[in-house]
DNA sequence: CTTGTACCCTGACCGC
DNA sequence: TGCGGTCAGGGTACAA
C-alpha cells in the first residue's frame, strides 16, 4: 500500500517508540507473512532477545536494525503496525493481525494485514547488503541530481511511468507518485524513457522530489487503506491533482483527466496538458 | 539484458 | 439479497 512518504511516515512514529527496545516474545498468526523460507518457530527463536538499535527505510521497506542483522518489513498494500499495552490490538480496525511483537516495556507490536500481500524478512548483514543492492537511489536523498534520475531512467524503452515504478531504477515510488510527479512535470506516462529530453528529465526532478516531500509533510495519502501507526491519517489526498481524479478538470489546463493502464496498473493524466 | 504478464490474497463496490 | 466482475499506495517469478 504505502510509498516512500507513507512508509517514512511510518519509520518517524514508529523510531522513537521502538529504539533501545527489545523483542521479548513473538507470535505469528499467519505463516505466510514470513517472506524468507524460514519456519515459524526458526523465526521466533532468532528474534526473540534481539535488542532494536535503529528504524530505518529503504525504498519502501521498513528496517528493524539489531547488533546482528535486521528485520525487514515489507508492507505491499494493506500492511499496518499498532502499539499497544496487553493482548488486544488498540485498534478496532485491527481485525487481521498477523503477527505480535512483545517489547521489554511491556507493549506489544501488532503487525495487521487483510490481504497478508506484506510480511517480514530476517537477514544478516550480508544478506540484506545483497538484497539492498538492487534498489536504485533514494529521490530524496540531498545528493540525487537531476543528473542520476536521467542515468537512471534513461535506459531501454520503457514507458517512463512504468521506469519510474521500478525499484531498481528509482526507489520508493509508487502508482500513485508516478502519476503524480508526471502530472506535474507536464510529462505524458507513455513516452518512452529513451525519448525524454534534457529539460523534461529536470522538470521530473524538480517535480518529484516536490510531490514526496509535500506528501512526506502531509504524513502521506490516505487514499484507502493507509494509515501510519495507531490509525493516523495522512492528508495529501486533498492535494492530489491526478490520481484518483478521471473525469474531473485539470488544474493545469482545464482538460478531462483520463484513466489509462499501464502495466496492469491505473495511470491518471492529462492529455491536455501532458506531451 | 529488458519488458510484459500472471499471481499472491481479501474486501469493497457496482451493475444486474 | 445474491452473484459476478473489477479494482486496490506492491513485488516476484517466469516467459518472450
Amino acid at each position: 500500500m504505502p510509498e516512500l512518504p507513507e512508509v517514512e511516515t511510518i519509520r518517524r512514529d514508529l523510531a522513537p517508540e521502538l529504539e533501545g527496545r527489545q523483542i521479548t516474545a513473538v507470535r505469528i498468526h499467519h505463516a505466510d507473512i514470513i517472506l524468507d523460507s524460514l519456519s515459524g518457530l526458526e523465526f521466533r527463536r532468532r528474534l526473540e532477545g534481539r535488542w532494536i538499535r535503529g528504524v530505518d527505510r529503504r525504498a519502501k521497506w521498513l528496517l528493524l536494525k539489531f547488533d546482528d542483522g535486521l528485520l525487514v518489513t515489507q508492507l505491499r498494500m494493506t500492511g499496518r503496525f499498532a502499539i499497544g499495552r496487553g493482548a488486544v490490538p488498540p485498534l478496532a480496525g485491527f481485525r487481521h493481525v498477523a503477527a505480535e511483537f512483545d517489547l521489554d516495556d511491556g507493549r506489544t507490536l501488532f503487525y495487521d494485514d487483510v490481504r497478508r500481500l506484506g510480511g517480514f524478512l530476517l537477514l544478516t548483514w550480508s544478506e540484506w547488503a545483497r538484497e539492498e543492492s538492487r534498489f536504485g537511489p533514494e529521490p530524496l536523498a540531498t545528493g540525487f541530481r537531476a543528473s542520476d534520475l536521467g542515468d537512471a531512467l534513461r535506459r531501454g524503452r520503457a514507458p517512463v511511468k512504468n521506469a519510474l515504478m521500478d525499484q531498481s531504477r528509482v526507489a520508493g515510488v509508487g502508482n500513485i507518485y508516478a502519476s503524480e510527479a508526471l502530472h506535474r512535470a507536464r510529462i505524458d506516462p507513455t513516452r518512452p524513457v529513451s525519448d525524454l529530453t534534457d529539460d523534461e528529465i529536470r522538470r521530473l526532478h524538480r517535480s518529484l522530489r516536490h510531490i514526496l516531500r509535500s506528501s512526506l509533510g502531509s504524513s502521506g495519502t490516505t487514499f484507502r487503506d493507509y494509515r501510519a501507526v495507531n490509525g493516523r491519517s495522512g492528508s495529501f489526498q486533498t492535494l492530489l491533482r491526478a490520481y484518483g481524479r478521471e473525469g474531473e478538470l485539470c488544474t493545469n489546463c482545464g482538460h478531462l483527466i483520463h484513466r489509462i493502464v499501464q502495466g496492469g496498473r491505473s495511470t491518471y493524466y492529462c492529455p491536455g496538458c501532458q506531451h
